[in-house]
DNA sequence: GCCAACGTTGGC
DNA sequence: GCCAACGTTGGC
């Protein structure tokens, strides 16, 4: 069992549109970086992820499912990239902004903290525990 | 809005 | 296969 970190932009897509969505879920479309998509190939059906907003807000707000694995992303004309689909579980009671995460000695080494700039991550089991409880939700 | 950091592209 | 140039991302 593996953990998550996606980010995006909540102009592009927020929290809110994702629960919105309920079960159904969402492509997670649109990645078109190597490892953010090596990241997304290894997500397995009914694991979870952080969801982060990025420039506007700065921080995790809550966690998603992935409701379906790796798949050809369909707003992708080459073929080359894939997406996954995620639902919304559970919203972070306390959101956890970037800020606090790069003060924290035990998160200071996250992917978040150190490259920013990827869009798919993998979390520690031990950063997930930690951030859940930061969070108010349980792991 | 700026700029640093990173990833990708393309010429050699 | 290297590396300079370029484009994009995202924090500030």
């Amino acid at each position: 069992m593996a953990y998550w970190l996606i980010k995006s932009e909540p102009d592009a897509w927020s929290w809110e549109q994702q629960v919105a969505r309920g079960a159904k879920g969402e492509p997670w479309s649109g990645v078109r970086n190597f490892q953010a998509r090596a990241n997304m190939n290894a997500m397995k059906k009914g694991e979870r992820a952080f969801f982060y907003h990025s420039n506007i807000g700065k921080e995790i707000v809550g966690i998603v499912e992935i409701i379906r694995e790796a798949y050809q992303d369909p707003s992708d004309e080459t073929g080359k990239w894939t997406c996954v689909d995620v639902k919304a579980v559970e919203p972070f009671k306390t959101p956890a902004p970037l800020a606090d995460i790069k003060l924290d000695p035990k998160l200071k080494d996250m992917v978040l903290a150190k490259n920013s700039r990827l869009s798919v991550q993998p979390v520690s089991v031990e950063e997930w525990k930690y951030l859940c409880k930061l969070g108010g939700v349980k792991p």
